[in-house]
RNA sequence: GGCGGAGUAGCUCAGUUGGUUAGAGCAGCGGAAUCAUAAUCCGCGUGUCGGGGGUUCAAGUCCCUCCUCCGCUACCA
């Protein structure tokens, strides 16, 4: 008997600013997914929340290129973007937007608590203004030649050409890259800046207490806690008028009148809201959120687990943690942190931006959810960067899902409908072939468990296509074609050892591919989808009479054909 | 430039604190089987472990140095 937990897992958010690329969805959301179906199917309790990050220049200025007010554009990329998550299976507890009047309140509080607790500073910067698009820019947001190169399409943060930090005022002949107006001024503009520095040395002995981190997650945090002068404070308000207005709880914040919070405070303060909207959904009181949040209402045994890009990892290494630390309440901090490198796409880089690669919205349009988890999961760019090819999706695809665990159930439950009839024959006992099946299955088991507890993703994929293998090599050496002319209650004993293993592995597998193992499930008839303690017992699970159907092929081939197509279809930039 | 990650079989990757003849999947070759989506199963690997140097009885594993790729570099998020 497993002890019960309560496991809390987010997802780093996505930016509502369009349709997510495979690289985003197996960067944070899948692979929190996995774990967070696996932890429900070993009985324990899970909240798994994930949202839409809506603020910032970047969603204004797509509302405006949409010809929509930012709020309407928001509300529709967000239904847009929830609608993506259910077709690929995502089983967030809640799917919550950052502009929630739940996450307004609470930001608000927080910036709040940080400011009685010294953790505030005013600052007065000089940034550019652009009338004609009556909003300050950001320094990406301005261009102009190169100082250094004489490039001249610079960004105002660096020039893409010879790679040299800019300053925006460095540029020649600066330019708004919105409208390319060049009527700018530099106006001061007051801001809020959160004093990271003064909590650097609690930061750094909390991230060398995380001894079981992923190195990328650890090692990301350091060099920003030692790199140069150490940490640096960061502002946290902008000029903008879609965000969280600027407020100290409840009250106005003098000379901050017209600011917005910035994107990256208010971001991962989602993750909190994200859990009040979903008590509200759910009909639940407050107490129903503040157990998983609030370590003084009974939070302090939660388990909490984030999935991130590599990215994201300084916001929730340092940003988001002096936000908690620095508040003096008592909120529940992370306690295991899981980031992700790059996925890339055919020799370069998936890009939102420039509509390179494999959007979440084509990628359903093509084949079924489970063939993209599966390959994604298996792929996870966990120890570096990874790639994904046609070729490579194609043969692991069709190799892993149509030939290794597809082609099982088909040669199984065909083969007994055949000799037998759609139930579990009569007859024969398991013997020695079994007792090794079960032994093997037994350890391979243990091994999958502890790979899925402990997020190693591709380990725990290969563990899985292990125990598919298992199958066929069961098959194989017993060979129930072969006894079935000599001794039919030998071979219907080995058949019905053969369709426990589909549901056993319909149970196992349903992390990866929640749908098939739904499909596998009902063709066995049976509604158990219990996580096996004892194999020996699960191969024994239905019993002599039960009915079964033979499902449809579970994954069909992809072709040559189909791959090429998509290679030509994909081989340009993506044209909304 | 700084910091970090990576460089292991044709391809994708494993390789704990240094310790027997460096492993897996895919591809390839040979064989078995013919229940099955021409699927499955078994067998087959002389790979300068990126280069060079060093420490050691022993290094893919530690140290130095060089090379290549990638990421981050704080006002996009």
């Amino acid at each position: 008997m497993v002890l019960m937990a309560r496991i809390l897992i987010t997802s780093a958010i996505p930016y509502i600013n369009g349709i997510k690329h495979l690289g985003n969805l197996v960067g944070s959301q899948l692979p929190a997914d996995l774990f967070a179906r696996y932890m429900r199917m070993r009985g324990h309790e899970v909240l798994f929340l994930c949202a839409t990050d809506e603020h910032g220049t970047p969603a204004e200025l797509a509302a405006a290129k949409a010809g929509k007010p930012v709020e309407q554009y928001c509300a529709e990329m967000h239904e847009v973007q929830a609608g993506l998550a259910r077709g690929f299976g995502l089983s967030f507890d809640h799917f919550g937007r950052s502009s929630s009047p739940q996450n307004h309140k609470l930001t608000q509080h927080f910036a709040g608590k940080l400011d009685e607790a010294g953790l505030i500073r005013e600052v007065t910067e000089r940034q550019f203004y652009s009338p004609t698009d009556g909003r300050f820019l950001p320094d990406r947001y301005i261009e102009g030649t190169c100082p250094n190169c004489g490039y001249d399409r610079a960004r105002g943060d660096q020039c893409e050409n010879c790679t040299k930090q800019l300053d925006p005022t460095d540029l020649i002949d600066p330019r708004s890259a919105v409208s390319g107006a060049t009527d700018l001024e530099l106006r001061d503009s007051k801001h809020l800046y959160l004093r990271q520095s003064a909590m650097k040395d609690d930061l750094d002995a909390w991230i060398t207490s995380k001894t079981d981190w992923p190195v990328l997650t650890t090692s990301i945090a350091k060099k920003w806690l030692h790199d140069g002068d150490g940490l640096q404070d960061r502002g946290i308000t902008r000029d903008l008028s879609w965000g969280v207005p600027v407020m100290k709880g409840d009250a106005p914040w003098p000379g901050m009148e017209g600011k917005v919070f910035y994107v990256w405070f208010d971001a991962p303060i989602e993750y909190i809201a994200c859990s009040l909207e979903w008590a509200e959904a759910q009909g639940l009181g407050d107490d129903a959120w503040e157990r998983w949040w609030r370590t003084d209402k009974g939070a302090d045994d939660v388990r909490y687990v984030q999935f991130m890009g590599k990215d994201n990892v300084p916001f929730h290494t340092l940003g988001f943690p002096v936000t908690i630390l620095g508040s003096g309440e008592p909120w529940k901090l992370v306690d295991h942190l899981k980031s992700f490198n790059y996925l890339n796409y055919d020799g370069g880089q998936f890009s939102t931006s420039q509509g390179r690669g494999v959007f979440m919205d084509q990628a359903l349009a093509i084949l079924p959810s489970d063939y993209w988890r599966w390959w994604l999961l298996s792929h996870a760019p966990e120890s570096s960067d990874s790639e994904f090819t046609w070729e490579n999706f194609q043969v692991s695809v069709n190799k892993d899902l149509a030939d290794v665990l597809g082609n099982f159930v088909s040669r199984i439950t065909k083969f007994c409908r055949s000799k037998f009839g759609e139930a579990l024959p009569e007859g024969g006992a398991p013997g020695e072939r079994e007792a090794a099946l079960a032994a093997e299955l037994q350890t391979r088991l243990q091994a999958y468990e502890g790979f899925m507890e402990a997020m190693e993703v591709r380990k725990a994929a290969a563990e899985l296509r292990a125990i598919w293998v298992a199958g066929n090599e069961y098959a194989q050496s017993a060979a129930p074609w072969t006894t079935f002319k000599t001794d039919p209650e030998m071979a219907a004993m080995q058949v019905r050892t053969g369709l426990n293993l589909i549901r056993l592995y319909a149970v196992l597998s349903a992390p990866f591919i929640p749908d098939t193992g739904a499909r596998m499930l009902e063709a066995m008839g049976c509604e158990d989808a219990g996580w096996p303690t004892d194999v020996a017992e699960a191969l024994n699970a239905l019993p002599v009479g039960h009915g079964f159907t033979v499902p449809d092929v579970l994954f069909a081939k992809i072709s040559d054909e189909d791959r090429e197509g998509w290679q030509a279809q994909f081989a340009g930039q993506r044209k909304d």
